[in-house]
DNA sequence: TAATTACAGAACGCCATCGTTCCGTAAATG
DNA sequence: CATTTACGGAACGATGGCGTTCTGTAATTA
């Protein structure tokens, strides 16, 4: 919509964009620090930002939580998405969709946005189906997708799609998720995350190889 | 150690452990209620104790949140190792262990658990580590421990078992895990739970089955 | 320039929780 | 019985967040 500096032409002065940001920025890290006590005060300390400024936006507490959330949502539904509608190699696909799938679990902000969903949609149950349905389950789906095409060109046997890009997505994650969410384990370097992709998805098609006329 | 009633003899009232365990029960509940203020008072009201009850037995709120892991652990340490020595059915004893984590995480007090931690171990890593280990990567060490037994007596291929092993966890894990502590999705029922369990099992055997000598 | 809006900062009363301390009672010991 | 310890409940002052309001200043438009 509106990208900073060009604002639909009102008379005063101008919402500080990057301001919001910094409050809904400050939530997150309190949030992924584990932050026991969550309070206005607290996240206008943390974003530099008067508290007045905070409460001039959102009315309380709970709806400056509630804008953190669809932010994020909003972000991840964005780079969601991208159909897949052909396959040229269905390793090469799926390589790339676990690929997608751990960079952001295990890139920092990914990190603090899980902890966040999980700690916050305890209570608020909207907002952890919303999020885990564009998050979590919209990877399985893509991945189903390919699934499904390979399946359709004779590559693979697939019985149930989705069950199966799950079974595949969990490999990807393995552990990792509860490691770094616990804050047990340090994150993977890149090479062991590609490893990771790339074995999970030679065991799947290992064992989803159109069967031989034994 | 000591049971209830059987105390070493000391001459005053004895303490009331249940009362323990109940201002305990409190804590993992605000955490798993996703209770941003995490207070003693508030546990007092949760558990029905008072507070100076809580204030004799825990120095402050840290120390009690310290006193909840501790407990946790050391009962998930107890149901954790059970180690495997033998193997009368390769397929079986994966299905009953896969049946024991997915029962485990999606309890209601599994998801307490996983998401004190998370909430908490966010701040204190110690904790995070120590639950990390004995929890979700105990369980991917007895998988893997089964696989190598498996490896030795020719039934699968398996190069790194603990590898494997994980993957087989992730498997059965898929997105659940993190449906339920999102609140993304509600509990699956034990059919459900069976078949998840079983045909990650059959996918991995399927994979690493001996190769035949084409 | 004047008008308009956003922001920082300080202040306000209100209220919850803090950590602590007291006392009276309950429950065990000898 | 007396002694000893655990517990509940009430109180304390202190702290700090709450939600709100005010003032002065900065930034933008007409």
């Amino acid at each position: 919509m509106n990208d900073k500096e060009v604002q639909t032409a009102s008379p005063g002065r101008p919402v500080d964009v990057e301001k919001l940001d910094r409050i809904l920025d400050a939530v997150l890290d309190s949030f992924a620090e584990g932050d026991m006590h969550f309070t206005i005060e607290g996240i206008a300390r943390r974003a530099g930002v008067s508290k007045g400024t905070i409460y001039r936006h959102f009315d309380n507490a709970e709806a400056l939580l509630r804008a953190v959330l669809e932010r994020q949502h909003r972000e991840m539904a964005g780079l969601g998405p991208a159909p897949v509608n052909s396959i040229e190699d269905l390793r090469d696909q799926l390589i790339a969709l676990g690929t997608q799938l751990l960079a952001f679990i295990t890139c920092e902000q990914g990190v603090r946005i899980m902890r966040t969903v999980i700690t916050h949609g305890a209570r608020h149950s909207e907002h952890g189906e919303l999020i885990y349905r564009d998050g979590p389950r919209a990877f399985v789906a893509r991945a189903a997708q390919c699934l499904a095409l390979g399946a359709e060109q004779g590559q693979i046997e697939v019985e149930d799609p989705m069950h199966t890009a799950e079974q595949l997505c969990g490999m990807w994650k393995g552990s990792l998720v509860h490691g770094l969410l616990m804050n047990g384990c340090p994150a993977p370097d890149p090479q062991e995350l590609q490893f990771r992709v790339e074995s999970a998805v030679n065991l799947l098609l290992k064992a989803l190889k159109a069967e031989p006329p034994r």
